[in-house]
Parts: structure tokens; sequence; C-alpha cells
DNA sequence: TTTGATTGTGGGAGAAAGTGGGAATAAGTG
DNA sequence: CACTTATTCCCACTTTCTCCCACAATCAAA
């Protein structure tokens, strides 16, 4: 499981280390994607191509189902480790999420999410505010078994 | 599968270039059709087959099914790869795409997009409205599992 | 503390990708 | 048939990328 926070270099090149106790989980590669807060999702090879089979099997009459696809799959890379255990961040999704010379990794369970210092600066504001937090999650439903 | 997005340049006798990555897909030669928005479609060809299979199966008395017909048909052309790793697109095809000397090549899964950089914009403006985004895979009921 | 392994970072050389143009061939036109 | 226009095939150049190696910093264990 991805778990944790680290501030990693981007080299001039688009090359961010992976955290090492990341590497396992990406043995077979990952896919590198556009994520919902102007950050980038890396997931792994089976959680993306489950999603992509569901998007490939609408039709492509369907105008959302278009839009749908272009979101996922224009903004989508297939990326593998080198040896040196980094990935190369394709320039169009640099840009997507304003990443320059430093970027955070931050753990999510099942994917791991890469921000630049700034946007990620913001969040950690939201995060850190414990009184707005407090009810924020009270509607879902979560038991600790 | 195709992913991702690509900026390059199409010659003055009509040719472009496809990003390295989606060649071994068009081994066997691609179909270049015009899309439903204002762009073009290239798909392999088993795409393209299965797709024409199930539109000749459409009704002929129905009007959009002819509709759909001359668009998928009239418009389409068989291409192959040359040497350099290039199709040539059709003058008709340009014209219909307002492909002029630059064109952005678009990942969407089971084929691939080429845009000319205005309409690519004004997608990727929309593109990059998180909140319709979530509401779009809300409407799908997509989830990362 | 010393030694050795691992991690994060940078850079160089060779290979591949993207682009342009010329010559040969084919196709359309009067 | 001659001529013009378009298409195809091939080669060449420049830029970019990928792979490999090197180094410093950190951590682990003896």
């Amino acid at each position: 499981m991805f778990l944790g926070q680290y501030q990693h270099t981007l080299d001039n090149k688009g090359r961010l280390t992976i955290p090492a106790r990341y590497r396992d989980l990406l043995d077979d590669g990952a896919y590198l994607t556009q994520g919902f807060d102007r950050n980038l999702m890396v997931m792994t090879v089976s959680a993306f191509e489950a999603l992509s089979r569901r998007v490939n099997s609408m039709s492509i009459t369907d105008s959302r189902a278009r839009l749908l696809r272009r979101l996922l799959f224009s903004n989508g890379e297939r990326v593998d480790v080198d040896k040196a255990g980094r990935i190369l961040i394709p320039q169009f999704l640099r840009q997507s999420a304003s990443l320059d010379s430093d970027a955070i990794v931050v753990g999510g369970g099942d994917y791991f999410e890469i921000w630049s210092p700034g946007h990620w600066a913001e969040q950690a504001v939201r995060l850190n505010d414990a009184e707005a937090n407090a009810d924020l999650f009270s509607i879902f439903d979560i038991s600790a078994e």
C-alpha cells in the first residue's frame, strides 16, 4: 500500500525518483494520469486497465463518452521504472500539474499522487484544519470493524 | 493502447508522423475517418472492422443511420505507415479538420484522434474543468476499483 | 566508528524519433 | 501522345530520448 509523503526532485529531463518503498508495487510498470486536483495520479497496471476496459466499452457516438475517453486516455501514459527507480513524466503532464523542479509524492492507498509543492501546501492547510474536518467526514459511514 | 498527447507537424505533402509508441498497433495499416468533433479518428484495422460491421447492420431506412454511414465511409480512408513512421492524410480530410501545418495527436484508448491546435485547445479547456469532470465520472459511476 | 549496501540525483554517449526534401513513378488532363 | 500534377519511395539531417554509469548522502549492521 502507498503511504506517507516524500519531497523529491524532478531533474531537467523530467525524471522523478519513486520512493524506494513504493517500487515493489510497480514492478510491472504503472499508469500515470492527470488527477482531479491539479495533481497527477499513479495507478497500478491492473487498476488502470480495469478502468479503461469500462471506458472503452462505451459507445463512440455518445459525446459524453468521448469526453470521458479523452479525459482518461489523452492524459494517461504508461510508464516504467528505470534502474535507478525513476519514472519519466511527459512534459504535458508536468505542465498540467505545474511541476517544475520539485515534487511532493503522496501515498493514497491503492494509488499515489504527485503534487507541485505549491498545490500540496494548499491541501496541507485543508488537512490541518481540524475544526472543519471534524464534521466533514461525518457523512461517511465507516466502522473500524 | 493509445495514450497521451503529442504535438506534431504536417509537412507540405500532408504527411503526419505517428508517435513511435503507436506504431506497433498499426502494423497492418489503419483506417482514417472524420471524427465527431471537427477532428479525425485513426482506428486499427480490427477496431474499424468491428465498427463498420455494426454500422452496416443498421437499417438503411433510418436516415440517421445513413448519415452515420456517410460520415464513416465516405470520409474514410485506408492508410499505411511509411518507413519513417508517417501516414498521408488526404486533402479533403485535412480540410474537414482544419488542419494546416501543426496537428495534435491524442490517444483515445482503442483509437486515436488528430486535432488542429485550435480545436484541441477548446477541448483541453473542457477537459480541465474539474467540476464537470467529477460529474462525468459520477454519471458513469466509475471508481478506481 | 568503520564498512558496506541502498537511495536519491546528475550527466554523457549512443540510439531512436521527428522532420524535410529530392528523384522516380503513377495518375489525371487537354 | 505530351504535359502537368500528384504520389510514392528513399535518403539525410537535427533533435530528442533512453540507457547506462558515476557520485554523494543516507542508513544498517558489525
